[in-house]
RNA sequence: GGAGAGGUGGCUGAGCGGCUUAAAGCACCGGUUUGCUAAACCGGCGUACUGGUAUAAAGCCGGUACCGGGGGUUCGAAUCCCCCCCUCUCCGCCA
């Protein structure tokens, strides 16, 4: 959400941002629901000032020992003079009351009316970010690693998964319909090695690590910018009126929603793992092989809230993209970092990097981390706020990025470690969550 | 799910129709004084929307709303009525 005096100075340049974002939203009727909105407020905040005058007034006359009562005794007045002139008041202000009601009914409609189209508005993509219709037009940062090659024919993760015993996707499916899978043996123990590789990367570099619900209620979808744009990419548990949330992103995020928090207690660095839900619509026959898009999923996610200070959002920018890479350096994996393009950014975000992982079987890279500023986009939606030096309360800024996702890291972790025999060995910072596992064969199993 | 008790500013807590402009205390900020830490005294101290004015910024002067949320009664509601939510205690169920 944006500052609505924002907008009204800067209506071209959301338009432009929804353009490039392609977004669609309405800022004219925006501004003219605003205008009408601040205009009901006047006439309202004018009748409710006569309205309580005049009520104390009453009160008062009403009242033997208040000033002024005993003026108008002083005055020379009775009191059935003072009673009749009390009861003129009220008359009178039984009119106000009467205009004050329909009055009432319009500010609840406008105010409304305002509210959800202010849900809709887009943060404006920051200048480096290059215009774009969608990812094919995301631009290269750099590649690090190098592909490896190989002597002998690759099996994609799939056919090594089931070979080895350790994926089988027909009982997920048998259990969950399509995109689901289940993991047997060393692939369970796999995927929580790198979990806990990865939580134990973070609480190394200062990330406080955190257990967070993932069923949240709606307030907490809007304020992260997930709904109402996203609401048909969410299991919704309707009867609680709660949604199961596509990351962890969003119960850290919202953690501090509604806070004053003191400028000493930031920056707040956060990690936690948690289970993924995604419904995936609109993505029907899109990656349908293997691990690569399922409907759950756990992933580490770090989320960082800050001052409200673009240099610092920046700076820690770089560390949670730094913190990503550096994991996928220890395990190895080639990978390239891009920019990524307006029409492929959040309605909230301000610049977003994808790490791509290379997936052989895919024969190019395919994104596994997405690390996003959000500057005060989410914290206003979220009442997110901190008292800064000069006692001034402000939004707080807030970004996040991933750490792993799993199964989705397992594609390249297995398919670039086969070996001829079919068999995949354990990267060494694996190993120590595998019990020790160097090779994961099908006697492994 | 059932019964009871509660939800008031950053925190504690009073108020239960109009001298409430939400008391008081703590915390916090500014000042005075005492050679330091501390104490005492004085002053300040919420959030949101909004009007005016001014500026390089800040600000200054007003208005309205907000005492868990939403309705209602009343000239007037933190206070009375209705609905909902949440927390706590006990019971039930349960990993």
């Amino acid at each position: 959400m944006l500052d609505i005096k924002f907008i009204r100075e800067n209506a071209e340049l959301i338009k432009q941002a929804a353009a490039n974002k392609r977004i669609s939203c309405d800022v004219d009727q925006l501004i003219a629901v605003d205008a009408e909105r601040r205009k009901v407020q006047q006439d309202l905040d004018a009748l409710r000032t006569k309205s309580r005058e005049g009520g104390e007034r009453i009160g008062q006359l009403r009242n033997p020992k208040s000033k002024i009562h005993k003026d108008a005794v002083a005055a020379g007045k009775s009191a059935a003079d003072i009673k009749a002139e009390a009861e003129q008041l009220q008359s009178e202000l039984n009119d106000v009351k009467a205009q004050i009601k329909p009055l009432e009914e319009d500010d609840r409609r406008v105010v409304e009316q305002f509210e959800s189209l202010m849900w809709t508005i887009p943060q404006p993509p920051a200048s480096e970010v290059p215009v774009g219709k969608d990812d094919t037009e995301n631009v290269e940062i750099r590649k690090v690693g190098t592909v490896p090659e190989f002597d002998f024919e690759l099996k994609d993760h799939v056919e090594l998964g089931e070979q080895l015993g350790i994926i089988d996707i027909e009982r997920g499916v048998k259990l969950s319909g399509s995109r689901n899978y289940t993991l047997k043996g060393a692939g369970a123990l796999l995927y929580q090695a790198v979990l806990r590789l990865a939580m134990d990367r973070m609480i190394d570099r200062g990330f406080t690590p955190m257990q967070v619900p993932v069923l949240v209620r709606e307030e907490v979808m809007y304020g992260t910018g997930y709904f109402p744009t996203g609401r048909d990419q969410a299991y919704l548990c309707e009867r609680d009126e709660m949604s199961l949330v596509g990351t962890a992103e969003v119960p850290l995020t919202a953690f501090h929603s509604g806070e004053i928090l003191s400028e000493e207690e930031l920056p707040i660095k956060m990690v936690a793992v948690s289970p993924c839900f995604r419904r995936e619509a609109g993505a029907a026959g899109k990656d349908t092989r293997g691990l690569y898009r399922i409907h759950l999923f756990d992933k580490v996610e770090q989320v960082i809230i800050c001052k409200n200070d673009e240099a610092e959002s920046l700076k820690f920018h770089d560390e949670i993209l730094a913190n990503a890479e550096g994991l996928l350096q220890d395990l190895e994996l080639p990978y390239r970092v891009v920019n990524v393009c307006s029409g492929d950014l959040g309605q909230g975000q301000v610049q977003k990097f994808d790490i791509e992982t290379w997936m052989p079987s895919r024969n190019s890279y395919g994104e596994t981390h997405s690390a996003s500023r959000f500057y005060e986009f989410q914290a206003r939606r979220l009442k997110l706020r901190y008292k800064d030096a000069n006692r001034k309360t402000r939004f707080c800024h807030t970004l996040n990025n991933t750490v792993i996702a799993a199964p989705r890291i397992l594609i390249p972790i297995l398919e670039l470690n086969q070996t001829p025999e079919g068999y995949v060995r354990v990267p060494k910072v694996l190993q120590p969550y595998m019990r020790g596992m160097e090779v994961i064969t099908a006697e492994a199993k």
